[in-house]
DNA sequence: TTAATAAAAGACAAATTTATCTTTAATTAA
DNA sequence: TTAATTAAAGATAAATTTGTCTTTTATTAA
């Protein structure tokens, strides 16, 4: 009706952009493939120079690997596609506040000194905690690549 | 490790300080008082002229009510604090895409064109969305106004 | 009617996040 | 060894969020 600003969601955008890099690199480590930065963003509709920033803090976090020059781009080993979880990416770009901090901005916030919404949130801090946790980078790429999951938006326009 | 931000929370700060605003004024507005923009900064811990812009938002958005002029202040009428729900100021502050927009910032996620973590994020949403929800700014000031909850840090020097 | 009080409104500034551009370093292949 | 390729790094800029300050408007009480 007369808020301040545009809508924030889960997440930085920062992170949003890396969690469907990461997803989209692994859907072609799987068939061998180093995706460069260029691919990377045109796949999923992100600005190129700030996602190659993104690409780097993934990468000094092992998350991915970099290879330069001829032949190189982005990739993410078998092994560590299966034991990577949505939790770790979370991690290296945002942090930890947004499944562990309190829901209302206190700094000291816990079940001796709990914030009026306290005990709500621990619900909601937990599912997200239990499913970041859970989550792997198979998965994600997994449902990508047999067409039940999608990157980018439909809309040419978007 | 190497991130490049500081955390992100849930909500925005302006909507941490509409929520703790909102809450300390309920406390006070059952009593029968009013409280002005100095003593709601001073109790919640925030920025004043910041909180102000906050409070003028939430005013307009007829969650609080304010008065002007000597004796003036914020408050909350018995009805109001009853009705309104956390998912008002939430609205009015940070808007919906919290519990509505996807988890990865896809413009056109649902159920036909589904994000990798749409059914995950799925569960979340709604958890968030059904506490938002349900959640009245009278039980939040109860808890307060009983000593079970707290809108400030015990720490006077955080 | 005047003075005091308190929120509203508007302009401005700082900090953070997002985005862009240029240069450097590493790797490959000729 | 040279040229081409590609990510890394660093500087800069734009946009957004957060925070501050000043002026205006409304209300109350004397």
């Amino acid at each position: 009706m007369y808020g301040i600003k545009s809508l924030k969601g889960m997440f930085s955008k920062a992170c949003e952009y890396g969690i469907r890099a990461s997803i989209f690199i692994a859907t072609n480590s799987s068939k061998g493939i180093r995706v460069g930065i260029k691919d990377v963003a045109k796949e999923i509709d992100s600005p190129e120079p700030f996602t190659a920033k993104i690409m780097q803090i993934l990468t000094k976090n092992g998350i991915i690997h970099s290879a330069k020059g001829v032949g190189g781009g982005f990739e993410v080993s078998d092994e560590a596609v299966k034991s990577i979880k949505l939790i770790q990416i979370v991690d290296a770009i945002d942090g930890d506040k947004i499944y562990k901090g309190c829901g209302i901005g206190l700094k000291e916030c816990s079940e001796d000194h709990p914030c009026p919404v306290h005990h709500e949130f621990k619900k909601i801090r937990g599912l997200l905690l239990e499913m970041l946790t859970k989550t792997t980078l198979e998965q994600l790429a997994s449902g990508v690549k047999s067409g039940d999951f999608f990157l980018k938006t439909l809309n040419i326009n978007d």
